[in-house]
DNA sequence: GGTAGACCTGGACGC
DNA sequence: GCGTCCAGGTCTACC
């Protein structure tokens, strides 16, 4: 069956796939024109389901079992909402990037949302994973980490969920390294994981703590694995776009875009975003940047 | 407060 | 096929 649902305008789905490489990490998987998102997932009620979800008139359509129950319907549901941020009212984004021929494009285009996971959890380790290696190395270890910790969805078990917090708490470190091959990572992702299905650590209500900016960024950085870089990525996903993830792909841009190719410090990535205060990320991460335009 | 170096893996490269 | 080098963000020790 598929279920319809609306989005705050302007929404474009294709943009939203577009926005991030999560679309490329399973259990996401996107096709060959970013039109049509697949998630495998794995519901309350234990039940493993592939959620396919394309563009409707004014929202999204999502393809979804026919024998669902109401409980399983409303999870799928909210999970949907979360993961494409079909509330999100970007127009106080849209009315001071309309002033700027960098950003002029994009409320045209619906840009501004961001893909993001069911869970915080989630995104937690893939950002770690994305850290100190390359994407070609994040792609294998999230694959690792579904492939050998996930539930497989009965129709193709080759596919299957990203793992919850307790079925990464169950191995031992060492198993976790063996299979995973995550490196000096796996002692980080395993702590958060125990951490969060012990309760010390109360990650989901991230999403939807009224916490300034700062707590919310200070709880992030108490995250083994988590810095500077990592926090301002997350806090992005959440909806918070006062700090600027400066890594070395943003220094790269910024040196293109400002300073001839020289090399530039985090400093000066900082420093080009500033006067967008508490739209910075947002503003970075869909800037219309001349080094991408040339290759 | 700023910075150098270790951490780990896979890929690129030279031989 | 083997060895070496490199990229990547975080953390710790040190100044």
């Amino acid at each position: 069956m598929t279920l319809v649902m609306p989005a705050f305008p302007p929404f474009s789905l294709s943009a939203l796939i577009r926005s991030h490489g999560w679309r490329g990490l399973a259990p996401f998987s996107a096709d060959e024109n970013d039109n049509r998102l697949s998630r495998i997932e794995r519901l309350h009620s234990g039940r493993v389901v592939e959620l396919v979800m394309q563009e409707a008139d004014g929202g999204v359509s999502v393809g979804v079992p026919s024998d669902l129950n109401h409980r399983e319907l409303d999870e799928v549901q909210h999970k949907v909402k979360w993961m494409l941020g079909l509330d999100q009212d970007l127009s106080a984004f849209y009315a001071v990037a309309r002033h700027e021929l960098k950003l002029a494009r994009v409320e045209g285009r619906a840009q501004g949302r961001i893909l993001r996971s069911p869970t915080l959890f989630e995104d937690v380790v893939k950002t770690i994973l994305t850290t100190n290696t390359s994407w070609a190395g994040t792609i294998r270890m999230v694959k690792a980490l579904v492939s050998q910790l996930g539930d497989p969805l009965p129709s193709d078990p080759s596919r299957r969920t990203f793992p919850t917090p307790s079925q990464v708490a169950s191995c031992d470190v060492r198993r976790l390294d063996s299979t995973t091959r995550l490196g000096y990572r796996t002692p980080s992702v395993l702590e958060l994981a125990r951490a969060v299905t012990s309760g010390v650590l109360q990650l989901e209500s991230l999403q939807t703590t009224d916490e300034p900016t700062d707590q919310v960024r200070a709880r992030l950085l108490e995250i083994d694995g988590v810095g500077a870089y990592s926090a301002a990525n997350l806090l992005i996903m959440l909806g918070r776009y006062d700090f600027m993830p400066v890594d070395t792909w943003a220094r790269k841009l910024v040196s293109h875009e400002w300073h001839n190719g020289e090399p530039v410090r985090s400093m000066d990535v900082e420093a080009a975003f500033e006067r967008w205060g508490k739209w910075k990320g947002l503003a970075y991460w869909f800037w219309d940047w001349s080094y991408l335009a040339g290759h």
